[in-house]
Order: C-alpha cells, then sequence, then structure tokens
DNA sequence: ATCGGTATTATTGTATTAAAAATCAACCCC
DNA sequence: GGGGTTGATTTTTAATACAATAATACCGAT
C-alpha cells in the first residue's frame, strides 16, 4: 500500500512564486531596475495576482525587490554603497562562522570539509565558472552548518543572495585562483585543529581580497 | 509656498496593517503560541483580508511569525536555542558596529553618543524599566547609525525585535545597573578617541552578561 | 510649435467571492 | 462503549471584481 499519498510535498502557490521570482532574479533573468507588474508576471506563471503579491512583499523584505507604492516593484539595483555594506556584514559574519565552526565541528562535517576542499581544486582545473562558484559556495556552507547557528546561517544566506549576481565576477579572474585554492586549504587545516584565530585570520584574507574584486568590477559596470 | 504638498504621507495599508501586527506582537500583546487569523485581525483592524495576508507575509520573512500550511499564522514561539543564535549573531555585529564607529563616527554623532549616555544614567536612576530599556535602545542606535551601513543596520534591529520581549527582563535586575551605566561610558569614551581594540572589548563583555541574564531568564519561563 | 490641461489607459491597491482543506463533533455500526 | 466515518463549520488559499491613482496621449489655445 502506497496509498500515504502527497502530505506534503504541498507548497502554497505563494511559495512557488516566491522561489521562481527570487531565482529570475538572482539568475540575472530579471535585470535590476526592471520593472515587476503583477499581471504579466501572474499570466506568465499561470497564477492570479494574489499569490503573485504575496511572494512580492516576500522579496520585498529580503531586500531583492523594492517597492514604489502605487507604482509597483521593480528589480532592486544594487548600489556599490549597498554592495560594500553587504560584504562588510558578510566579512563579520564569516569570520565569527570559522570561529564557532573550530569550536563545534563534528567529525562528520570535517570529512565533508576536507572533500568539498578538493571539490572545490578541480572545479578550478575545469576553469567552468558556474562549477567554482558551486564549489566556493559548497565550502562556505559546510562552515555555516557547523556552526549549528540556524539564524547566522539564515542571514548569511540572505547576504549571498544580495550580492550573488556580482560575485560570479570574481571567479572569472582566473589569475586568482590558486590562491583561492591554497586559502582554503588553510581555513580547512585551521578548522581540522580548531585553530580559531588562525582560521579567523586567514578567512578576513581571504573574503578581503575577494571584495577588492567585486567592488572593481561593479565600478566598471556603471 | 508651501506646495510641495503631500506626495507621501501615504502608506498602503498593508504596511499600516504590517506595523500594527509587529508592534503588537513585540510588545507581547499577542502572546508565542498564539494564533493570527485573517478574518478576526482584518474586523479588528477595519480592513479587509487582503492586506492583513500581504502583513502576514512580511511578518512570517521577519521571523516574528510562523506558517503552518493550509492552517494559518501564530505568533512565533522562541526557543532557547533560537535566542542563543540571535544573541551570538548580535554580539557579533555590535563588535562590528563600535569598531566602525570608531573609523567613521561624526562630531554631530559623538555629541549625540554623549548625551543619550547621559540619559540613560538618568533613565537608571528613576527605575523605571521601559525608560532604561528605552535609554538603552536609543544609545545602541547611535552606534549602529555612526557605522553608516544601512545593511547592518537592517539586520541589528531586525534582530534586536525578535529577542525584544525577552531583552527586557535583565533589566529588571537592578544589581547590574551600575554596571550598565559604566560600560556605557566605557564604551562611549573609547569611541570617541576612536579606540577600536578597546571598545569592542567592553562592548563584548557589556553584552555577555546581558545574554547571561536573558538565558537565565528564559530557562525560568519555560 | 509648445505649453497647459483634460481625458484615457494602464497598473496598483483593496474588497469580495469561490474553492480546497482541515478541524471537530455527531452519529452509526460493530 | 469504542472506533471509524461522515458531514458541517471554520479557515486558509486562490481568483476575480472594483476603486483609486499615476502615467500618458491627445487636443486646443496661445
Amino acid at each position: 500500500m502506497e496509498l500515504k499519498l502527497n502530505t506534503n510535498e504541498y507548497l502554497p502557490l505563494r511559495d512557488v512564486v516566491f522561489q521562481a521570482l527570487r531565482q529570475a532574479i538572482i539568475s540575472g533573468e530579471f535585470a535590476p531596475g526592471e520593472r515587476l507588474m503583477e499581471i504579466g508576471l501572474a499570466n506568465k506563471l499561470g497564477v492570479s495576482r494574489t499569490p503573485v503579491r504575496e511572494a512580492i512583499r516576500m522579496l520585498e523584505l529580503e531586500g531583492l525587490v523594492v517597492m514604489i507604492p502605487r507604482k509597483g516593484a521593480e528589480v532592486a539595483k544594487i548600489t556599490e554603497a549597498d554592495l560594500k555594506d553587504a560584504l562588510e556584514v558578510r566579512l563579520a559574519l564569516e569570520e565569527l562562522s570559522v570561529e564557532l565552526a573550530c569550536e563545534r565541528i563534528t567529525e562528520e562535517q570535517k570529512e565533508k570539509l576536507k572533500e568539498a576542499c578538493v571539490a572545490f581544486k578541480e572545479a578550478i582545473l575545469t576553469k567552468h565558472v558556474p562549477s567554482i562558484v558551486e564549489g566556493d559556495v559548497i565550502f562556505h556552507d559546510i562552515i555555516f552548518e557547523a556552526t549549528e547557528n540556524k539564524k547566522l546561517i539564515a542571514i548569511a544566506q540572505n547576504l549571498r543572495e544580495q550580492v550573488y549576481r556580482y560575485r560570479v565576477e570574481y571567479v572569472k579572474d582566473f589569475s586568482y585562483h590558486d590562491v583561492l585554492v591554497n586559502e582554503h586549504y588553510e581555513i580547512t587545516n585551521a578548522i581540522l585543529t580548531r585553530d580559531k584565530e588562525k582560521a579567523k585570520e586567514i578567512m578576513r584574507k581571504h573574503l578581503y581580497n575577494q571584495e577588492l574584486i567585486v567592488i572593481k568590477n561593479i565600478k566598471e559596470q556603471l
């Protein structure tokens, strides 16, 4: 008998719409500044305006769209200042993360971290940008998971979303690739030996370099 | 001629509802775990269900309510683990804040900080708990403002909201009042002289004490 | 030709209605 | 009396209808 049936692989429509729109924004399908009109989106997605509106409310609070009263929603255009702000906070949170990870990482997570390190090195060798980004994300996510702090994980993921579109740029700068791999290994070793200060120091350097590149690229995009 | 006229002291109903509900939750008017039913809220506030629904979507993303699909919304009940998580992140962000404030604080903000210090001392003397809380919030807000980092300010305020209900408890413990006042003065002095390390150190101590008290009180509330 | 104003249209904001699902209680059958 | 089933009620979910507002196009006058 397999009639336990589908409770609950059920998702409210608003969440489906929310995820679809978020993905579209993050992936650049919707350009920054582009207007998001309810009827159009509703038709495109085959739903009514109500779930679209609710999804937009959520995106608004996530900072991915901005609302202009009686005008509508548009995709948030991130300014250089916004990006600097986000990166500044992110740096602090990643530092906190490695510190907590040093204290709390489990044996299982240690293994995953080592594997992620290797996977990232291999992704770099392929020079395939999406794979590299993916590998980097996984590596950092394992560290976040190791903190056992749900709030921290949620905030960090939100921050990452905000800058995701621009983050890709730094990966394209191949000259830094070896440095990145090395830093990942150094961070991993520091965490495995639970050396907090070392881990924080390398993480700071690791992210600071990236920030410089991202910000440089943003300036050029203006 | 003052005919620049009133665009825009206009707020969509959803935002009015959002703020009303948020205030009600934070102030404890709605207890944790209490169900929030659309019709009831709509009637109470004199609006239709649509803006209520949109407001609930926003509260959901803020973490003040949790949705149970096809069941409805209820006020988030914060667990001890949630609180610890939030306080942990908050500590890191307040540390970042004093550090940035040391770098960026303006002369005008310096004056406001000094005033807030004095005001807090006077609030303590009154032994009037809401005033003390208010004074403390203002003090920390000035530091956040001085960072010039909008993202940081937004995240910090959200975090504060989450724990606000429980934060009051530590203020009721009168034995710590003198310590609190002193720490505010020390933090202020460190910022005024732009002594980053000192400022961070005191802030860490300042918040760590509070955390212990808050967590202790939470445990008793179970 | 351009400025000003009015009318039209497109789009958001709000309310209402209809449908699906969950809860709860009464009821029947065993 | 107990367990399960059915049915009514409540509540969410989604769609649609209506109202208000802002943008735009058009027209006339100067």
